[in-house]
DNA sequence: AGCATACGAAACGCTGCGTCTTGTAAACTC
DNA sequence: GAGTTTACAAGACGCAGCGTTTCGTATGCT
């Protein structure tokens, strides 16, 4: 075979320690205070081994997160748009309110304002995903008839994400059972 | 007088360099660029005089920002929710289509993520009073009886602001009519 | 005149960046 | 089992920017 494997495999344990140390210094000391050179000393590694697979130290995190913590959203069936989209909310309100998970992802869509580059990555293999997600549970509800003529199906999204991310970096307020409440009648359209 | 003046006192036109300096690095190179040696070098001026009245760059910014341009919303009243809530919206997408003040506002949400004490001082000065403004708006309806009973004002807010930054911050979409239209829509309970 | 504070300029030590070098380790190829 | 290739930990490197300090000067008040 032409492209087997050649030289030194990539170690999975260094991996593991780099982005094991990376969590934990982001929950110790904040985002602010995590350092390449941080990572690599906690971790028992050299820079540029941190260096020769990712990009920024943000994408450490991104990845850390990806692989450690448990981002998936429910999208069953479960008989109605009202149904799927309370599935939906409590399952992110339950992300949300988990404080490593809400630091983690603040410090994230952070670093995604400041580096254009991170910015795309960060959008496409984190926020677009769970855009799909939601309009999986919005067409089904168009095709179940479910669906209320307004909002239009983008802004669904907006609204819903909207208020998640506006509550995790500016308010600074739990998600709540209020919040949830009101974003399915408003969205479902049962004021009536 | 005890409190009189003493010293010498603060130059205007020295505040005045380096807030200007702050934004047009901020707008030519964006806000990773920005560093407080080279806000000194393009103000003609020394970085003790920026150390001596701004915690952070940061909080440059967010004085230039609230000194050079016009962040202010119209809550005058329009004789209902509806007309009141078009106005304010439309102000605000204004603003956030602008791409000079879209892009210092992205910098300072990201600065408030990392930096806890800016993070205060921004949620202050900035975005409380924006959710003062808005909430003013819905008090108005309150009064006037125009206000449906969800959702409940503390998530008019959410929805409103959430869906404003959440395409500043995550999509970079513009904000545009059909946006605002059922936002309005969505608010005053105007489906039925 | 004397005092207090701000000013521009520049030097300081420090931290973390991203690169590079060194010697060793772990896989495959012949 | 000798040779090749890539990854590894460790650490040195020059650089940029930080926040502080020092200097001599400027501008107000009493």
């Amino acid at each position: 075979m032409a492209d087997a494997q050649r030289g030194r495999p990539r170690s999975e344990e260094a991996r593991w320690a780099i982005l094991t140390a990376a969590l934990e210094i982001a929950a110790e000391s904040g985002y602010g205070k995590l350092t390449i050179e941080g990572i690599a000393s906690r971790a028992g590694v050299g820079k540029q081994t941190i260096y020769r697979w990712w990009p920024t130290k943000a994408d450490v995190l991104l990845e850390a997160g990806a692989t450690k913590a448990d981002l998936a959203v429910p999208i069953n069936d479960h008989g109605s748009y009202a149904a799927d989209l309370r599935a939906f909310l409590t399952a992110s309100y339950k992300m949300a309110n988990n404080r490593a998970i809400a630091d983690l992802l603040r410090a994230l869509m952070a670093e995604a304002q400041v580096d254009e580059a991170f910015g795309e990555r960060f959008r496409e293999s984190f926020l677009q995903r769970r855009r799909d997600a939601l309009a999986v549970v919005v067409e089904r509800a168009r095709k179940r008839g479910d669906l209320p003529p307004h909002p239009a199906p983008a802004v669904v999204l907006d609204l819903v994400f909207g208020a998640i991310w506006y509550r995790v970096l500016a308010t600074r307020r739990r998600l709540d059972r209020a919040l949830v409440d009101d974003l399915i009648r408003v969205l479902t359209g049962s004021d009536r």
